[in-house]
DNA sequence: CGCGTTCGTTAGAAGTTATAACTCGACGAA
DNA sequence: TTCGTCGAGTTATAACTTCTAACGAACGCG
């Protein structure tokens, strides 16, 4: 992180001027969403006028390509704080959610409807596989149940994306389906979907999680 | 569906007309996504000037709005059929995989990012309870389990959303979670968001069905 | 047959991303 | 200190977009 150091005070203006750009982008995604993002705009906003803008971004894909490892970033950087103050498993979630509402908008960015046509840096797979590395070593710490299902067996055979994670299949699924579970809470709840049918999305979330975890505080 | 049949030959021509656009901008939004989708690009592919459009849609939004509500009807009467043949949970589960693989970018039409200014028209929410009024047959044909839960006494109180029909709290619940598990796993599977993880989204799908339906076909 | 409604056109305004060419200032080396 | 180079920000321009306005022409109804 430190490596970047300001080396000549011409680097430290670009940087500071990147970040400037950036939170400016942040402000805008958090209002009108990331598809209204304009370049345009931001340079208004900053003085400057609209081609400026392109020393610092190769264009509007680039800039949003940014966002995107930032959002990955602080979703990592707030669940390993989380886990390293010994969050378990309802930790996690409570900080997957608490994250999630702080900026809907940052959220949809990493887990909301692709474009077609965008692909993902690599580097934000990487970072995706350090949280899910997070969320075995949570469901790790669960006790097992049951027997093993059908779709277990499948990943006794299909553990490649764990990464070297020393867990057993039912530890595998119990991830996944916290992924899921949560997510599909969290996605429905933030897209506006449960806005005036009465009953408060945090206990359905909180249903989901007790399920999760073994459903003992049901 | 048949009351609008062709009064003056005008209108028939007139009713053409918008539904090419609508099968227009359908191929355009399954290739680029809905943000992608260009009134130009349409009129372009018809042989006719870009304004010519405004004669038959008030403009993108209003064209978008037909579409998203064409998309909610699209999966109701898809959920009618099937529930109409006897489908059970385990058949609506199913029936709803098949309508959101066969296109992907209709399914996040609906549950997709929302826009942050858009606001669906009140029709659509009409329909939306009619799926859920179909889930909520269905999941009350499932046996009962376990005690009755915090958010269960929760749903006891606040349960306007489910149109006056007679649900206990336990299968509007459980109504819910159909929606909720199964969204989540959807909707990562046609993110991309399992791809390169090496498992098969569909076995990760049958195996929240079955925890859905009472784990036996596990 | 005429006349009005409606369709499709071109023209244009106000946006957007993005490139090219130019000016000017600051910084480092001789 | 002077000079050369590099880079930031500028304007101009192209190619898009949605959308409004005004015009011509064709269609169909009375």
């Amino acid at each position: 992180m430190v490596n970047q150091e300001a080396k000549t005070p011409r680097e430290r203006y670009r940087a500071q001027v990147r970040t400037e750009i950036k939170q400016r982008a942040w402000e805008q995604i958090a209002t009108a969403g990331a598809s209204a993002l304009s370049l345009n705009a931001i340079a208004k906003q900053m003085g400057m006028s609209g081609p400026a803008l392109y020393r610092y971004y190769g264009g509007r894909d680039e800039l949003i390509t940014e966002l995107v490892r930032e959002a990955y970033r602080s979703l990592a950087d707030t669940f390993r704080a989380a886990s390293q103050e010994g969050a378990d498993v309802a930790g996690l979630a409570h900080t997957l959610r608490e994250w999630a509402l702080r900026d809907p908008q940052r959220y949809f960015l990493i887990y909301g409807t692709p474009v077609p046509g965008y692909h993902a840096p690599d580097d934000t797979t990487a970072i995706s596989s350090e949280i899910m590395a997070m969320i075995l070593d949570a469901c790790a710490a669960l006790p097992a149940d049951g027997p093993e299902t059908r779709f277990e067996a499948h990943l006794a055979g299909h553990r490649d994306w764990a990464a070297g994670h020393p867990a057993p299949p039912a530890v595998l699924h119990r991830a996944l389906t916290f992924w899921t579970r949560l997510h599909g809470v969290l996605s429905l709840e933030l897209a506006g979907q449960f806005t005036g049918m009465g009953f408060d999305p945090a206990l359905l979330y909180a249903a989901e999680l007790a399920d999760l975890t073994g459903a003992s505080t049901n």
